[in-house]
RNA sequence: GUGGGCGUAGCUCAGUCGGUUAGAGCGCCAGGUUGUGGCCCUGGAGGUCGCGGGUUCGAUUCCCGUCGCUCACCCCA
Protein backbone atom coordinates (compact mmCIF):
# COMPACT_ATOMS: atom_id res chain seq x y z
CA UNK A 1 0.00 0.00 0.00
CA UNK A 2 1.32 3.62 -1.16
CA UNK A 3 1.10 5.54 2.24
CA UNK A 4 1.61 9.02 0.58
CA UNK A 5 -0.67 11.67 0.20
CA UNK A 6 -1.37 12.82 -3.18
CA UNK A 7 0.69 15.41 -4.80
CA UNK A 8 -0.05 18.79 -3.65
CA UNK A 9 -2.23 17.44 -0.89
CA UNK A 10 -1.46 18.58 2.77
CA UNK A 11 -1.05 16.45 5.89
CA UNK A 12 -1.83 18.66 8.57
CA UNK A 13 -0.09 17.36 11.56
CA UNK A 14 -1.08 19.13 15.27
CA UNK A 15 1.64 22.19 14.37
CA UNK A 16 0.21 22.97 10.97
CA UNK A 17 -3.07 22.18 11.93
CA UNK A 18 -2.81 25.26 14.72
CA UNK A 19 -1.74 27.48 11.70
CA UNK A 20 -3.97 26.52 9.80
CA UNK A 21 -6.72 27.24 13.01
CA UNK A 22 -5.29 30.46 13.42
CA UNK A 23 -5.57 31.53 10.00
CA UNK A 24 -9.14 30.43 10.11
CA UNK A 25 -10.05 32.18 13.40
CA UNK A 26 -8.35 35.43 12.76
CA UNK A 27 -10.53 35.48 9.18
CA UNK A 28 -14.08 34.89 10.97
CA UNK A 29 -13.17 37.46 13.58
CA UNK A 30 -12.35 40.39 10.93
CA UNK A 31 -15.41 39.10 8.50
CA UNK A 32 -17.34 39.45 11.71
CA UNK A 33 -16.16 42.83 12.36
CA UNK A 34 -17.46 43.58 9.01
CA UNK A 35 -20.89 42.31 9.42
CA UNK A 36 -20.23 39.33 7.95
CA UNK A 37 -22.05 35.63 8.22
CA UNK A 38 -20.67 32.22 7.04
CA UNK A 39 -22.36 29.86 5.15
CA UNK A 40 -21.01 27.06 2.92
CA UNK A 41 -21.91 24.52 0.07
CA UNK A 42 -20.98 21.08 -1.15
CA UNK A 43 -17.90 20.17 -1.88
CA UNK A 44 -18.85 18.02 -4.66
CA UNK A 45 -20.93 19.26 -7.42
CA UNK A 46 -21.84 18.97 -10.74
CA UNK A 47 -19.48 19.35 -13.46
CA UNK A 48 -21.33 21.59 -15.60
CA UNK A 49 -21.98 24.19 -13.11
CA UNK A 50 -18.23 25.28 -13.88
CA UNK A 51 -18.68 24.37 -17.49
CA UNK A 52 -21.46 26.66 -17.78
CA UNK A 53 -19.11 29.44 -16.65
CA UNK A 54 -15.63 28.97 -17.59
CA UNK A 55 -15.92 26.71 -20.77
CA UNK A 56 -15.21 22.95 -21.96
CA UNK A 57 -10.99 24.20 -21.19
CA UNK A 58 -11.75 24.00 -17.71
CA UNK A 59 -12.43 20.33 -17.55
CA UNK A 60 -8.71 19.56 -17.68
CA UNK A 61 -7.86 21.43 -14.47
CA UNK A 62 -10.61 20.08 -12.02
CA UNK A 63 -11.01 17.32 -10.06
CA UNK A 64 -14.04 15.58 -11.77
CA UNK A 65 -15.43 11.83 -12.45
CA UNK A 66 -18.88 10.05 -12.89
CA UNK A 67 -20.51 9.00 -9.91
CA UNK A 68 -22.04 5.55 -9.57
CA UNK A 69 -25.41 7.40 -10.74
CA UNK A 70 -24.11 7.93 -13.85
CA UNK A 71 -23.57 12.05 -12.93
CA UNK A 72 -20.63 14.00 -14.00
CA UNK A 73 -19.31 15.62 -11.00
CA UNK A 74 -16.31 17.72 -9.73
CA UNK A 75 -14.61 18.97 -6.60
CA UNK A 76 -15.24 22.66 -6.59
CA UNK A 77 -12.94 24.47 -7.96
CA UNK A 78 -13.88 27.59 -6.85
CA UNK A 79 -16.98 28.86 -4.21
CA UNK A 80 -18.89 31.71 -7.06
CA UNK A 81 -20.93 29.37 -8.45
CA UNK A 82 -22.49 27.21 -5.42
CA UNK A 83 -22.57 30.94 -3.99
CA UNK A 84 -24.08 32.11 -6.76
CA UNK A 85 -26.83 29.53 -6.36
CA UNK A 86 -27.49 29.99 -2.36
CA UNK A 87 -27.74 33.59 -2.79
CA UNK A 88 -30.03 32.88 -5.88
CA UNK A 89 -32.51 31.42 -3.51
CA UNK A 90 -32.96 33.56 -1.27
CA UNK A 91 -31.59 36.90 -2.67
CA UNK A 92 -35.26 38.12 -3.69
CA UNK A 93 -36.29 37.82 0.21
CA UNK A 94 -33.40 38.98 1.58
CA UNK A 95 -32.48 42.55 2.70
CA UNK A 96 -29.77 44.19 1.15
CA UNK A 97 -26.59 44.73 0.61
CA UNK A 98 -26.05 40.75 1.62
CA UNK A 99 -22.68 40.04 3.30
CA UNK A 100 -21.45 36.50 3.05
CA UNK A 101 -18.62 34.85 3.58
CA UNK A 102 -16.96 31.38 3.48
CA UNK A 103 -14.22 29.04 3.77
CA UNK A 104 -13.74 26.12 1.27
CA UNK A 105 -11.57 23.79 0.62
CA UNK A 106 -11.02 24.09 -3.19
CA UNK A 107 -9.57 21.55 -5.26
CA UNK A 108 -7.88 22.12 -9.16
CA UNK A 109 -6.15 19.77 -11.22
CA UNK A 110 -2.72 21.41 -11.67
CA UNK A 111 0.83 20.93 -11.08
CA UNK A 112 1.73 22.29 -7.68
CA UNK A 113 4.04 24.59 -7.01
CA UNK A 114 4.94 27.07 -4.64
CA UNK A 115 2.28 28.92 -3.43
CA UNK A 116 0.02 27.20 -5.45
CA UNK A 117 -1.14 23.38 -4.58
CA UNK A 118 -3.80 20.97 -5.67
CA UNK A 119 -5.92 21.63 -2.52
CA UNK A 120 -6.36 24.69 -0.42
CA UNK A 121 -8.42 26.70 1.34
CA UNK A 122 -9.86 30.20 0.05
CA UNK A 123 -11.43 32.50 2.58
CA UNK A 124 -14.19 33.97 -0.25
CA UNK A 125 -15.54 37.28 1.50
CA UNK A 126 -18.79 39.07 -0.96
CA UNK A 127 -21.41 41.34 -0.99
CA UNK A 128 -24.33 41.04 -2.86
CA UNK A 129 -26.61 44.01 -4.04
CA UNK A 130 -24.62 47.13 -3.76
CA UNK A 131 -23.54 48.92 -6.72
CA UNK A 132 -22.16 51.81 -5.03
CA UNK A 133 -18.20 52.47 -4.47
CA UNK A 134 -18.83 52.76 -1.12
CA UNK A 135 -18.86 49.19 -1.32
CA UNK A 136 -15.53 48.53 -3.40
CA UNK A 137 -14.10 50.37 -0.56
CA UNK A 138 -15.51 48.35 2.20
CA UNK A 139 -14.56 44.82 0.53
CA UNK A 140 -10.76 46.67 -0.13
CA UNK A 141 -10.79 47.55 3.80
CA UNK A 142 -11.82 44.61 4.66
CA UNK A 143 -9.01 42.56 3.00
CA UNK A 144 -6.51 44.60 3.97
CA UNK A 145 -7.85 44.50 7.76
CA UNK A 146 -7.58 40.63 7.22
CA UNK A 147 -3.72 41.11 6.81
CA UNK A 148 -3.47 43.69 9.41
CA UNK A 149 -5.06 41.81 11.79
CA UNK A 150 -2.67 38.81 11.10
CA UNK A 151 -0.36 41.31 12.14
CA UNK A 152 0.98 42.60 8.89
CA UNK A 153 1.98 46.44 8.48
CA UNK A 154 2.14 48.75 5.37
CA UNK A 155 5.55 48.76 5.67
CA UNK A 156 4.84 44.80 4.33
CA UNK A 157 2.26 44.54 1.91
CA UNK A 158 -0.32 46.94 -0.25
CA UNK A 159 -3.02 46.84 -1.93
CA UNK A 160 -2.97 46.95 -5.38
CA UNK A 161 -6.18 48.64 -7.33
CA UNK A 162 -7.23 49.37 -10.37
CA UNK A 163 -10.49 49.72 -12.38
CA UNK A 164 -10.88 47.04 -15.38
CA UNK A 165 -13.55 49.46 -17.12
CA UNK A 166 -11.09 52.65 -16.43
CA UNK A 167 -8.51 50.53 -18.25
CA UNK A 168 -10.78 49.08 -20.74
CA UNK A 169 -11.55 52.87 -21.78
CA UNK A 170 -7.86 53.76 -22.25
CA UNK A 171 -7.00 50.72 -24.44
CA UNK A 172 -10.55 51.78 -26.87
CA UNK A 173 -9.12 55.09 -26.83
CA UNK A 174 -5.74 53.82 -28.41
CA UNK A 175 -7.54 51.81 -31.16
CA UNK A 176 -8.10 48.56 -29.16
CA UNK A 177 -11.01 47.13 -30.79
CA UNK A 178 -13.56 45.51 -27.94
CA UNK A 179 -12.95 41.74 -29.64
CA UNK A 180 -9.29 42.35 -29.20
CA UNK A 181 -9.63 43.32 -25.85
CA UNK A 182 -9.15 40.22 -23.60
CA UNK A 183 -5.53 39.97 -25.70
CA UNK A 184 -4.57 43.54 -24.97
CA UNK A 185 -5.48 42.77 -21.28
CA UNK A 186 -3.32 40.11 -21.31
CA UNK A 187 -0.22 41.77 -22.54
CA UNK A 188 -0.57 44.46 -20.19
CA UNK A 189 -0.84 42.06 -17.29
CA UNK A 190 2.65 40.93 -18.73
CA UNK A 191 4.32 43.83 -18.21
CA UNK A 192 6.39 43.05 -15.17
CA UNK A 193 7.44 39.61 -16.79
CA UNK A 194 8.11 40.10 -20.48
CA UNK A 195 10.23 42.39 -22.38
CA UNK A 196 8.63 46.09 -23.17
CA UNK A 197 9.42 44.44 -27.49
CA UNK A 198 6.78 41.93 -26.44
CA UNK A 199 4.63 43.80 -25.04
CA UNK A 200 4.39 46.24 -27.62
CA UNK A 201 4.39 43.40 -30.18
CA UNK A 202 1.17 42.05 -28.74
CA UNK A 203 -0.87 45.14 -28.53
CA UNK A 204 -0.25 45.51 -31.48
CA UNK A 205 -1.90 42.07 -32.79
CA UNK A 206 -4.93 43.22 -30.99
CA UNK A 207 -4.93 46.37 -33.01
CA UNK A 208 -2.98 48.89 -31.54
CA UNK A 209 -0.42 51.10 -33.05
CA UNK A 210 2.94 50.97 -32.55
CA UNK A 211 2.86 54.78 -31.19
CA UNK A 212 -0.11 53.50 -29.04
CA UNK A 213 1.36 50.45 -27.89
CA UNK A 214 4.65 52.77 -27.17
CA UNK A 215 2.49 54.89 -25.09
CA UNK A 216 0.26 51.98 -23.09
CA UNK A 217 3.78 50.91 -21.68
CA UNK A 218 4.06 54.01 -19.77
CA UNK A 219 1.05 53.27 -18.04
CA UNK A 220 2.13 51.55 -14.65
CA UNK A 221 4.07 54.89 -14.22
CA UNK A 222 1.13 56.75 -14.59
CA UNK A 223 -0.97 58.49 -11.22
CA UNK A 224 -4.99 58.42 -11.64
CA UNK A 225 -5.14 61.99 -12.73
CA UNK A 226 -2.39 61.64 -15.21
CA UNK A 227 -3.99 58.89 -16.81
CA UNK A 228 -7.44 60.58 -16.74
CA UNK A 229 -5.88 62.91 -18.89
CA UNK A 230 -4.95 59.97 -22.04
CA UNK A 231 -8.72 58.38 -22.01
CA UNK A 232 -10.39 60.48 -24.57
CA UNK A 233 -13.91 61.67 -23.82
CA UNK A 234 -15.62 58.99 -23.45
CA UNK A 235 -18.30 59.31 -20.79
CA UNK A 236 -18.07 55.89 -19.55
CA UNK A 237 -14.99 55.66 -18.83
CA UNK A 238 -14.38 59.25 -17.20
CA UNK A 239 -17.09 58.27 -14.95
CA UNK A 240 -15.02 55.35 -14.21
CA UNK A 241 -11.92 56.92 -13.22
CA UNK A 242 -13.95 59.26 -11.49
CA UNK A 243 -15.84 55.97 -9.26
CA UNK A 244 -12.09 54.99 -9.00
CA UNK A 245 -11.16 57.92 -7.26
CA UNK A 246 -13.96 58.04 -5.02
CA UNK A 247 -13.27 54.40 -4.18
CA UNK A 248 -9.27 55.83 -2.76
CA UNK A 249 -11.13 58.62 -1.18
CA UNK A 250 -13.04 56.34 0.86
CA UNK A 251 -10.03 54.01 1.68
CA UNK A 252 -8.49 57.19 2.79
CA UNK A 253 -11.21 58.38 5.54
CA UNK A 254 -11.14 54.77 6.57
CA UNK A 255 -7.39 55.59 7.79
CA UNK A 256 -6.11 53.40 5.03
CA UNK A 257 -3.84 55.42 2.63
CA UNK A 258 -1.24 53.87 3.62
CA UNK A 259 -2.18 50.44 2.38
CA UNK A 260 -3.53 51.20 -1.18
CA UNK A 261 -1.71 52.32 -4.49
CA UNK A 262 -3.29 53.17 -7.42
CA UNK A 263 -1.63 50.48 -10.19
CA UNK A 264 -3.03 50.45 -13.69
CA UNK A 265 -1.11 47.68 -15.11
CA UNK A 266 -3.19 45.14 -13.03
CA UNK A 267 -5.85 43.78 -14.89
CA UNK A 268 -6.22 40.61 -13.40
CA UNK A 269 -7.00 37.30 -15.66
CA UNK A 270 -10.23 37.20 -14.62
CA UNK A 271 -12.29 37.49 -17.99
CA UNK A 272 -15.57 38.61 -15.26
CA UNK A 273 -14.50 41.70 -13.55
CA UNK A 274 -16.09 44.61 -14.45
CA UNK A 275 -15.02 47.62 -12.16
CA UNK A 276 -12.50 47.76 -9.81
CA UNK A 277 -10.21 45.41 -9.02
CA UNK A 278 -7.13 44.57 -6.86
CA UNK A 279 -4.36 42.59 -5.28
CA UNK A 280 -2.70 42.34 -1.84
CA UNK A 281 1.29 41.67 -2.50
CA UNK A 282 4.11 41.32 -0.42
CA UNK A 283 5.79 44.14 -1.18
CA UNK A 284 9.22 42.47 -0.65
CA UNK A 285 7.87 40.65 -3.39
CA UNK A 286 8.62 36.84 -2.34
CA UNK A 287 5.62 35.62 -3.03
CA UNK A 288 2.58 35.94 -5.37
CA UNK A 289 -0.78 37.91 -5.21
CA UNK A 290 -2.23 37.28 -0.85
CA UNK A 291 -5.48 37.98 -2.32
CA UNK A 292 -7.54 38.63 -5.53
CA UNK A 293 -11.09 40.37 -6.01
CA UNK A 294 -13.62 43.25 -7.47
CA UNK A 295 -16.75 43.87 -8.55
CA UNK A 296 -18.55 41.69 -11.11
CA UNK A 297 -21.74 43.24 -11.87
CA UNK A 298 -23.02 40.73 -14.29
CA UNK A 299 -21.39 37.29 -12.85
CA UNK A 300 -24.35 36.19 -10.97
CA UNK A 301 -26.84 36.22 -13.34
CA UNK A 302 -24.63 34.89 -16.33
CA UNK A 303 -24.03 31.65 -14.12
CA UNK A 304 -27.75 31.30 -13.38
CA UNK A 305 -28.03 33.53 -10.74
CA UNK A 306 -29.85 36.28 -9.51
CA UNK A 307 -28.98 39.73 -11.53
CA UNK A 308 -27.44 42.02 -8.89
CA UNK A 309 -24.00 43.39 -8.96
CA UNK A 310 -21.75 42.06 -6.51
CA UNK A 311 -18.05 42.11 -5.29
CA UNK A 312 -15.79 40.30 -3.44
CA UNK A 313 -12.46 39.01 -2.90
CA UNK A 314 -10.55 35.25 -2.19
CA UNK A 315 -7.91 34.70 0.13
CA UNK A 316 -6.02 31.75 0.41
CA UNK A 317 -4.48 29.78 3.37
CA UNK A 318 -1.30 28.55 1.12
CA UNK A 319 0.42 31.90 -0.01
CA UNK A 320 -0.95 33.24 3.00
CA UNK A 321 0.56 31.41 5.97
CA UNK A 322 3.60 30.88 3.77
CA UNK A 323 3.79 34.78 4.42
CA UNK A 324 3.15 34.21 7.94
CA UNK A 325 5.92 31.99 8.52
CA UNK A 326 9.05 33.85 6.64
CA UNK A 327 7.43 37.07 9.07
CA UNK A 328 7.37 35.23 12.12
CA UNK A 329 3.70 36.00 12.60
CA UNK A 330 2.84 32.38 13.60
CA UNK A 331 1.54 32.55 17.53
CA UNK A 332 2.96 30.02 19.77
CA UNK A 333 0.75 27.28 20.80
CA UNK A 334 -0.11 26.73 24.20
CA UNK A 335 0.63 23.94 25.61
CA UNK A 336 -1.24 21.09 24.78
CA UNK A 337 -1.40 20.20 29.17
CA UNK A 338 -1.59 22.51 31.95
CA UNK A 339 -2.00 19.81 34.82
CA UNK A 340 -0.16 16.53 34.98
CA UNK A 341 -0.99 14.23 38.19
CA UNK A 342 1.43 12.38 39.28
CA UNK A 343 1.42 9.10 41.52
CA UNK A 344 4.43 7.99 43.56
CA UNK A 345 3.30 4.49 43.87
CA UNK A 346 0.43 2.64 42.60
CA UNK A 347 -2.00 3.10 45.45
CA UNK A 348 -2.53 6.29 44.87
CA UNK A 349 -4.21 5.64 41.30
CA UNK A 350 -7.91 5.86 42.49
CA UNK A 351 -7.58 8.99 44.22
CA UNK A 352 -5.39 10.88 41.51
CA UNK A 353 -8.06 9.62 38.54
CA UNK A 354 -10.23 11.21 41.02
CA UNK A 355 -8.63 14.46 41.06
CA UNK A 356 -7.83 14.18 36.74
CA UNK A 357 -11.49 13.73 36.21
CA UNK A 358 -12.39 17.03 38.30
CA UNK A 359 -9.65 18.86 36.68
CA UNK A 360 -10.96 18.49 33.35
CA UNK A 361 -14.65 19.11 34.46
CA UNK A 362 -12.85 22.59 35.33
CA UNK A 363 -11.57 22.88 31.93
CA UNK A 364 -8.02 22.46 32.51
CA UNK A 365 -5.92 19.93 29.87
CA UNK A 366 -4.91 17.15 31.95
CA UNK A 367 -2.82 14.19 31.65
CA UNK A 368 -1.09 11.64 33.75
CA UNK A 369 1.23 8.37 33.33
CA UNK A 370 -0.32 5.63 32.04
CA UNK A 371 2.34 2.98 32.89
CA UNK A 372 3.05 3.10 36.28
CA UNK A 373 6.37 4.91 36.04
CA UNK A 374 9.31 5.80 38.64
CA UNK A 375 8.52 9.43 39.83
CA UNK A 376 11.50 10.86 38.23
CA UNK A 377 9.80 9.49 34.92
CA UNK A 378 6.80 10.63 35.28
CA UNK A 379 8.23 14.41 35.84
CA UNK A 380 10.19 13.97 32.61
CA UNK A 381 6.89 12.94 30.92
CA UNK A 382 5.44 16.18 32.32
CA UNK A 383 8.03 17.95 31.16
CA UNK A 384 8.15 16.77 27.55
CA UNK A 385 4.34 17.60 27.06
CA UNK A 386 4.89 21.16 28.35
CA UNK A 387 2.84 21.15 31.73
CA UNK A 388 2.75 24.50 33.75
CA UNK A 389 2.11 22.70 36.90
CA UNK A 390 2.28 18.81 37.84
CA UNK A 391 0.06 17.81 41.03
CA UNK A 392 2.10 15.15 43.15
CA UNK A 393 -0.26 12.57 44.77
CA UNK A 394 1.99 10.21 47.56
CA UNK A 395 1.24 8.39 50.57
CA UNK A 396 2.18 11.09 53.02
CA UNK A 397 0.33 14.22 50.92
CA UNK A 398 -2.67 11.66 50.35
CA UNK A 399 -3.23 10.88 53.96
CA UNK A 400 -3.50 14.69 55.12
CA UNK A 401 -5.89 14.96 52.22
CA UNK A 402 -3.30 17.30 50.17
CA UNK A 403 -0.93 17.10 47.33
CA UNK A 404 2.02 18.88 46.37
CA UNK A 405 1.70 21.27 43.44
CA UNK A 406 4.52 21.93 41.75
CA UNK A 407 5.27 24.55 39.03
CA UNK A 408 7.05 23.64 36.24
CA UNK A 409 8.71 26.44 34.84
CA UNK A 410 9.88 27.91 38.51
CA UNK A 411 10.09 24.37 40.61
CA UNK A 412 8.58 26.49 43.37
CA UNK A 413 6.15 23.63 44.97
CA UNK A 414 4.33 23.72 48.20
CA UNK A 415 1.78 21.28 49.92
CA UNK A 416 -1.80 22.25 49.18
CA UNK A 417 -5.30 20.84 50.46
CA UNK A 418 -7.13 18.57 47.53
CA UNK A 419 -10.13 20.94 47.67
CA UNK A 420 -7.73 24.15 47.32
CA UNK A 421 -6.56 22.50 43.70
CA UNK A 422 -10.02 21.57 42.53
CA UNK A 423 -11.53 25.38 43.21
CA UNK A 424 -8.81 28.10 42.32
C1' G B 1 1.90 19.97 -20.85
C1' U B 2 7.54 21.97 -20.94
C1' G B 3 12.29 22.65 -18.52
C1' G B 4 15.94 22.82 -14.18
C1' G B 5 17.41 20.92 -9.24
C1' C B 6 16.97 17.08 -5.62
C1' G B 7 15.73 11.78 -3.55
C1' U B 8 20.69 7.98 2.34
C1' A B 9 17.08 6.86 9.77
C1' G B 10 11.14 10.47 12.19
C1' C B 11 14.15 15.45 11.09
C1' U B 12 18.86 17.96 9.28
C1' C B 13 22.72 15.86 6.69
C1' A B 14 27.66 13.08 6.14
C1' G B 15 29.67 9.07 3.33
C1' U B 16 31.16 5.37 -0.35
C1' C B 17 37.37 7.79 -6.38
C1' G B 18 32.45 0.71 -7.03
C1' G B 19 34.34 -3.48 -1.99
C1' U B 20 32.69 -6.94 3.82
C1' U B 21 28.19 -5.38 9.54
C1' A B 22 25.96 2.53 5.75
C1' G B 23 27.26 6.85 9.93
C1' A B 24 26.60 11.60 12.99
C1' G B 25 23.64 15.28 15.48
C1' C B 26 18.75 16.07 17.04
C1' G B 27 14.35 13.33 18.18
C1' C B 28 12.20 8.62 20.11
C1' C B 29 12.35 4.25 23.73
C1' A B 30 14.70 2.01 28.14
C1' G B 31 17.99 2.49 32.18
C1' G B 32 21.32 5.59 35.71
C1' U B 33 17.01 1.45 42.20
C1' U B 34 13.43 2.34 46.43
C1' G B 35 9.23 10.43 46.10
C1' U B 36 11.06 15.15 41.65
C1' G B 37 11.67 17.23 35.15
C1' G B 38 15.08 20.36 32.02
C1' C B 39 21.63 19.12 31.98
C1' C B 40 24.61 14.79 31.85
C1' C B 41 25.93 9.38 31.21
C1' U B 42 24.84 4.31 29.29
C1' G B 43 22.14 1.21 26.20
C1' G B 44 18.37 0.39 22.39
C1' A B 45 14.92 0.63 18.38
C1' G B 46 14.75 2.67 13.58
C1' G B 47 17.27 2.65 6.81
C1' U B 48 14.76 -2.59 0.53
C1' C B 49 20.51 4.36 0.48
C1' G B 50 12.87 6.39 -3.82
C1' C B 51 11.65 2.20 -7.35
C1' G B 52 12.96 -0.91 -11.75
C1' G B 53 16.49 -2.45 -15.14
C1' G B 54 21.63 -2.39 -17.13
C1' U B 55 27.17 -2.63 -16.66
C1' U B 56 30.28 -5.37 -13.06
C1' C B 57 33.07 -10.75 -9.47
C1' G B 58 30.53 -6.95 -6.57
C1' A B 59 26.11 -1.03 -7.25
C1' U B 60 23.78 3.19 -2.07
C1' U B 61 27.96 4.81 -5.53
C1' C B 62 28.39 4.37 -12.71
C1' C B 63 24.47 4.26 -16.92
C1' C B 64 19.26 4.16 -18.57
C1' G B 65 14.27 4.38 -17.31
C1' U B 66 10.55 5.45 -13.89
C1' C B 67 8.13 7.54 -9.65
C1' G B 68 8.15 11.28 -6.06
C1' C B 69 9.51 16.10 -4.11
C1' U B 70 10.74 20.95 -5.47
C1' C B 71 11.44 25.57 -8.43
C1' A B 72 10.13 28.04 -12.83
C1' C B 73 7.15 28.30 -17.41
C1' C B 74 2.01 27.63 -19.37
C1' C B 75 -2.51 28.63 -16.89
C1' C B 76 -4.93 30.79 -13.07
C1' A B 77 -11.18 30.29 -10.50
Amino acid sequence: MDLTSLPGFRDFYPEQMALRDHVFTVWREVAGRYGFVEYDGPPLEPLDLYVRKSGEEIVGQLYRFTDQGGREVALRPEMTPSFARMVGARAGGMPKPIRWYSIPQLFRYERPQKGRLREHFQLNLDIVGEAGELSDAEIIAAAIDMLRAFGLSSEEFVARISDRELIGGLLAAHGVAPEAMGAAFAALDKLDRESPEWVCGRLEEAGVSERSARELLGIPELDLPALLGRVGDDPATLEAGERLRRVFDHLESFGLGAFVRFDPSLVRGLAYYTGTVFELWDRRGEFRAICGGGRYDRLLAAVGGPDLPALGFGMGDVVLSELLKARGLVPEQPAAIQDFVICVTDEQRPAALGVVHALRDRGRRVAYDFAGRSVGRQFKAANQVGAERTIVLGPDELSRGEAVVREMSTGEEKSVPLGSILSD
